[in-house]
RNA sequence: GGAAGGGUGCCGGAGUGGUUAAUCGGAGCAGACUGUAAAUCUGCCGCUAGAAAUGGCUGCGGAGGUUCGAAUCCUCCCCCUUCCA
């Protein structure tokens, strides 16, 4: 296998394009001279906590870049944090985690690749378990393991110090978090580290244990966060503000668009592949305000989707976007439910409870709530508002009921004589 | 071992005997506006009955108790945090 020499300084350009840090740079480069030379690919580790399983698009924009790094050739080291995972969450405070069962982590990790594995290369992936290594491990190791380090070198981490100097809880274990994750690189002798510009310390520490080993530390590519839906804060599950990989076409497509206006560039920078030219032209039509911003959304909505999905089905997305949200017409596909009503056949004349009929298509959790959003004004029934909580309908019909922007059903009725 | 503070609805956070289904903020939902952007305005935001007025039930860590009446007082228990040693 040949390995590629980013000599020339687009290949380097490429590489450093949408990234938050690289430490160090300089020896990164002299290890990517020194593997091409050697045709020996460099060893790239991305570990993930199979508590959360779920890829969304702030993940992806480091495992682009692993893409890029295995197009020329080289290795990534994908490590399951199945020991990590049970240390819980050591940003998140409130968050306690239970501990996983090894079926569940299993589980987890099959979903978690599965998900991977649609942008990183399956085939120049090595997966390595933390339990290869921890499940073995003992309390001599452990304290060996943790003298190397001072509290004090912990407390530089920022989170740390924050909640430190504001008396919030830190967790004893929450500071093993690092150990365990410097003590995966020197297993599995990482040459790069990834993660997003968050993990920083912990990537540092890994380099620190690494030179105490007698091994060549690692360099560390460090992501920018992706700022999620909200236009605020990082994108993440909890938060709710994610755009998950495995979304459907039309979900994904309409949480694309959601998203405030400032993100447009950010995301068109982190996750699709436009150029560098014409990032910088949409950058100065959006300064300029001579393009509608939608229209670029749009566009960048077709390349999410099309990445994760087909240019199809990104295509059908937006037709399905615009007829919905645009139009505000009922799209094609939304589900049908056959409802018994008791009364009268053929051309009777029935009354139809509303918010009952809600609840059984499960549109709404409870009776209230359907009582609710009639008296909001809320309800459609074939296209006209409805404010009343029953209606006459004929008996054998059907209808098209709208709750809201975006909930959909299509009603058959079918008389149940009346005894 | 000692001392102090705390556990309230999805989250944050008021509330120390009735006027509290529980102030307020955030999130969410609906309506207006619109580009499913931002900003703004309005309403809703435990379940249930009712067209409505209004009613029933459940609810403030858990279990008991006091009281006509408790998130609020008492007892026991569980859990969390900080400080001193």
């Amino acid at each position: 296998m040949s390995i590629k020499t980013p000599s020339d300084s687009d290949t380097w350009k490429l590489l450093k394009k949408g990234v938050a840090e690289i430490i160090s740079e300089l020896e990164l480069q002299r290890m990517l001279k020194a593997s091409a030379e050697s045709g020996k690919p460099l060893r790239l580790k991305q570990g993930f906590d199979p508590s959360r399983p779920d890829i969304h698009l702030g993940h992806v924009v480091g495992l682009r870049k692993l893409r890029q790094f295995q197009e020329m050739g080289h290795t990534v080291v994908l490590i399951v944090g199945d020991w990590t995972a049970q240390i819980g969450d050591p940003s998140g405070e409130s968050v306690t985690r239970p501990m996983l069962s090894a079926d569940e982590v299993r589980v987890n990790a099959r979903t978690y690749m599965e998900q991977f594995f649609k942008v990183v290369d399956r085939a120049k992936t090595e997966v390595r378990w933390q339990s290869e290594w921890f499940g073995k491990f003992d309390l001599s190791q452990v304290i060996r393991l943790t003298s190397k380090f001072t509290v004090a070198q912990f407390l530089a981490r920022d989170d740390f110090a924050k909640r430190y100097q504001s008396g919030r809880p830190i967790a004893i274990t929450e500071l093993l978090y690092p150990l365990l994750q410097a003590y995966d690189s020197v297993v599995v002798q990482s040459d790069v580290e990834f993660g997003g510009i968050d993990q920083k310390f912990n990537c540092l520490v890994g380099r620190e244990l690494q030179a105490m080993e007698g091994q060549r530390p690692q360099q560390v590519f460090l992501m920018p966060l992706l700022v999620g839906r909200d236009g605020k804060q990082k994108m993440s599950k909890s938060l709710g503000n994610y755009i998950g990989v495995t979304e459907p076409p039309d979900e994904m497509y309409g949480k694309v668009m959601s998203i405030p206006d400032h993100l447009i560039l950010p995301y068109f920078e982190l996750v699709t592949d436009i150029s560098d030219s014409e990032l910088a032209k949409i950058g100065q039509e959006l300064k300029s305000n001579t393009v509608n911003p939608m229209e670029l959304k749009k566009q960048l909505a077709r390349e999410i989707v099309g990445q994760f999905h087909t240019p199809q089905a990104a295509l059908e997305a937006q037709a399905a976007f615009e007829t919905t949200f645009q139009r505000r017409q009922v799209p094609e596909n939304i589900p049908e439910f056959v409802l018994s009503l008791p009364g009268g056949t053929g051309t009777d004349s029935l009354s139809l409870d509303i918010p009952q009929a809600l609840l059984a298509t499960r549109m709404v959790k409870s009776r209230s709530e359907a009582r609710r959003l009639i008296a909001q004004g809320a309800l459609k029934v074939d296209g006209k508002s409805v404010g009343q909580e029953t209606i006459p309908v004929p008996a054998d019909s059907a209808l098209t009921i709208t709750l809201g922007k975006r909930r959909f059903a299509r009603l058959k009725l079918v008389s149940v004589p009346q005894k």
